[in-house]
DNA sequence: TATTGTTATACTCTATAACTATA
DNA sequence: TATAGTTATAGAGTATAACAATA
């Protein structure tokens, strides 16, 4: 622990607060909303079993994703199909245009990423972009452990 | 970009809610909330000329700052004292008790994030926290470029 | 009776605009 | 008149609790 000068807490947030400022000007060029991008992504390789489960996994409660979830259908982005086997439960979905809508947000994404890594060096960006995805998956790589307080 | 499996935004975004899930009970014990660590830490290495100036440092706007500003100096925490030079400011400086408070602090949160990287090899954890804070202060070093929206 | 999705209510937080004092 | 700090008001966002449908 010799050269860390800010917390890394703080260091987390400024970032989380550049892409946020990075990101939104690019999803607007595509219609949709960071929140909107948010549950898109979290449906990119599975569908959700359920609206609770999809909840817990973009950290927000099954309240609030409602509203997002109504946009999302109203646009044909993803579709919410009651489960055959229980009814209660509706599995939301990715449509092809909410496929194809992610894609091009996600090239967007990455070229602004690119841009912003820039200034590092190639070795050193691989190196941290593996340390920052082995510590993002950490306590969250399938909600294996104790994730679900919210 | 090869194995950048998530976006930069999301993995900033769930480390930061790590620190903050991992910080709170830490700054709880010590008595103080994560914002009046925010504060506390912004006026470490100097003090703030302006409460206007603080605020932006923090990224919040001078009305929010004021609650926070009022819980500190009523424990004796931080000072504010009227500029000579123009007595509307109001310089914002740490007490030694406030400095005394942020350093205990700093250390148990050392403790936790040494304990959080313990998984990540040494020269790869070095290289890591390299890359963070050159990415974290790209745009706010000195506050020196246009960093002044809210 | 318990649970999923939904809606409604109350509460907190945030943003905006006045107000006071200095300049 | 303009600016720093403060206070007050209005609006947005969040959490909690009730509700209908299904199990």
């Amino acid at each position: 622990m010799t050269g860390q000068r800010h917390d890394l807490g703080a260091s987390f947030a400024r970032l989380t607060r550049m892409m946020i400022d990075a990101e939104t000007p690019i999803l607007r060029a595509h219609e949709i909303e960071m929140w909107d991008y948010t549950v898109l992504s979290a449906l990119e390789s599975a569908a959700a079993p359920t609206q609770a489960e999809l909840a817990a996994a973009v950290h927000r409660d099954k309240t609030r994703l409602i509203p997002i979830l109504d946009r999302l259908e109203s646009r044909r982005l993803l579709s919410r199909t009651p489960d055959p086997t229980d009814r209660r439960n509706r599995v939301v979905a990715l449509t092809d245009e909410g496929r194809a809508v992610l894609a091009s947000c996600r090239v967007d994404i990455r070229a602004m990423e690119a841009e912003f890594l820039a200034s590092v060096p190639p070795a050193k960006r691989r190196t941290f972009i593996e340390v920052l995805n082995q510590l993002a998956d950490l306590t969250a790589p399938g909600r294996s452990q104790s994730d679900d307080r919210e």
